[in-house]
DNA sequence: GCACGGGTGCTACAGTATGTAACGTGACAT
DNA sequence: ATGTCACGTTACATACTGTAGCACCCGTGC
């Protein structure tokens, strides 16, 4: 099963960012993260190890003992979580027909005809 | 541009509720809507007014007056409103490309090879 | 004219998530 | 012992949601 859990909540761009440099990195500390991130986010360190527990309490992340440095590792890949976040979405919207939901892309223009057509080539050859 | 889909905020269960009566009724009034919903969320008038007048400020709905009674009507359809929900999901984790994001329905297995062919004709054949 | 009922906006409050961080504490190296 | 690193606990402002009371306006009936 595509581990269900995870409260289906929309993240943030700031848990985006932080999921994203552990998704990149396998593995991270808190220091590690607020460093990747501290353009954009500037952050304390403190802020940093909450936002992590934060994350670890919603079941996005776990973390391991190293030393007396948490490393923290994402639970699920990336490519399940946003599918998941689609997948929730497909269910409201489509009451949960992924075909229904595509052909509503392509009526709303965001998928043409011709991405579908091949994709699906691209897809059967990679088979 | 199809419409910059409001305010990217997910539509909780009780929004969804009560947008999904408009959409399917065209147009509504408070107490219709609160009618229509009340076995799954019972709520006073004053609550659901609340909801609906908030909902227009977020922009999914707008309202004319009848007599004295407030006649609220979705400002966008359905499909488009849920697109939008997607397009903000691939967004953010497909980097905006449509195509990388339904093959990796596919990887995740919501999407089968066989259902994509399928769609593929199937919109082949309708245009 | 005036009360009444329907419909409205304004105001409010508790609950939850988020962004942000200070502070206290325990373990390890010096 | 002492400093330093990393951690947990606690806190506070902001924002949105769910929920609703209440004051106010307007048309209809008396």
């Amino acid at each position: 099963m595509t581990s269900r859990s995870i409260h289906a909540r929309p993240l943030t761009k700031l848990q985006q960012a932080i999921l994203d440099f552990i998704w990149s990195n396998t593995t991270a500390t808190a220091e590690q993260v607020r460093a990747a991130i501290a353009a954009d986010h500037p952050l304390r360190e403190s802020s940093m190890r909450t936002l992590l527990r934060r994350l670890e309490a919603q079941g996005y992340l776990a973390h391991s003992v190293e030393g007396q440095t948490f490393v923290y590792r994402a639970t699920a890949a990336r490519g399940s979580v946003a599918v998941g976040a689609v997948r929730s979405v497909i269910e409201r919207f489509w009451a949960g027909s992924v075909e229904q939901f595509v052909l509503g892309m392509v009526d709303e223009k965001v998928l043409t005809p011709a991405q579908l057509e091949k994709l699906a080539r691209k897809v059967r050859n990679a088979k």
